[in-house]
DNA sequence: GCCATGTTTGTAAACGTTAACTAACATAAG
DNA sequence: CTTATGTTAGTTAACGTTTACAAACATGGC
């Protein structure tokens, strides 16, 4: 093994990490295993104790950098000013692309933080789906104030299906990736959710039916 | 070591997917050993494997016995000659019983099959998520005949929504059962997914909008 | 500039535990 | 007697983690 290469404590803990994510992504929680993480990283088991504590601290990053990636993904269709739908739509759209990018991890570091025994694991999992529950229904709570959406619709409500929608079309790409593709089955329920937040006889701003994905 | 019980394949083999479903349901598949499942059973490991080939055999029994039972928990809604509506809001009711009778472990079972490797295990857990929408799809199909649902609505789109309607509410419910009931939270995302299954405007066979759950 | 000293980052080898699984032998039932 | 259902006692392999030691790096006193 010719020459040893040194790395400080910042850049291998991202190592870390970032070998984590390609474990889960290609065979589940089961494949993430400290030697697989050395293999990946080029360093042996012992090195990694040198740059995390243990193996759930490895979790505990990983569900970390799953959040800032994932709302940092989002962020440009959040931030806007535009009518609550469009954002809304253009959320899933991004939200879809970084799915793909990265395998589908996010719903899978979910699914299995909701089963861990350990507190600390499960509330990381948990504040996750929350935050993402809140931005959803921040928007829609907008949208009805300025008309945009109906006055009938809970926001809370509609938060679940819209992260719903995602979760489920996300769990037949897992399953054959060709046969399900993410983005075509994301945009048919979009158009069909989307007709359940809309004025329904009411007045309200326009948001034609015929902008949007493709 | 007092009475030494000798019961037969069937019995035994029953026993077996019983306790791994009681594993799973209380520490997700982690938790499903043989060491677990002959403890639960009250035989010793060596003797788990007269009644089943290997670990992999226990979770496809797991995943056929989830279906068959499912299918026939939700089967009393399906079957009926009732609005299109009401069929899928019963449904919803009935699943969601379901779920919290077994712990969520229909869900938990998805999850895992969809990340694991061996393609048995994989194409089971696929094939109980395709049937399960071609169900609900096809109640749908038939509304839309019966001009009970909207002609403009893609059954196959809507099939995903109402399947992820309970994704996500399993998902909350499994972080946290007492903050987030399951039924409560399934049935006000239904009173707002089932405005967008309805006429807008056309013609079609009244569906009260105050009968249903509670 | 050089070198003694302390810290960081690495390795090799092993630890104890647990996993799935198996072979050899025992015994109840038909 | 034969077969189906058990047990006891083991195997092999993988896991997370630790220990003892070495090489690279930083730095303050001379």
């Amino acid at each position: 093994m010719a020459t040893r290469t040194r790395l400080d404590h910042q850049t291998r803990q991202h190592q870390i990490v970032e070998a984590a994510r390609d474990l889960i992504a290609s065979g589940g929680l089961d494949a993430l295993t400290i030697r697989g993480i050395a293999s990946k990283v080029g360093v042996t088991e012992a090195a990694i104790y040198r740059h995390v504590d243990s193996k759930e601290e490895v979790i505990l990053l990983l569900i970390q950098e799953v959040e800032e990636s994932l709302f940092h993904a989002i962020s440009r269709a959040t931030r806007s000013d535009r009518h609550a739908l469009e954002r809304l739509e253009h959320m899933l759209q991004l939200h879809v692309s970084y799915v793909e990018l990265r395998q589908g991890i996010s719903f899978i570091v979910i699914a299995e933080a909701a089963q861990f025994e350990e507190p600390k694991v499960r509330s990381a999992g948990r504040r996750l789906v929350e935050k993402y529950l809140s931005l959803v229904s921040e928007i829609i709570a907008q949208g009805i104030e300025r008309d945009e959406v109906s006055k009938s619709v809970f926001p809370d409500a509609a938060a679940m299906i819209f992260f719903g929608m995602i979760q489920s079309a996300v769990t037949r790409w897992l399953f054959d990736p060709s046969t399900h593709p993410l983005g075509e089955n994301a945009v048919s329920m979009w158009k069909l959710f989307r007709t359940s937040l809309e004025f329904s006889g009411e007045d309200s701003n326009r948001y034609s039916q015929e902008d949007g994905m493709n």
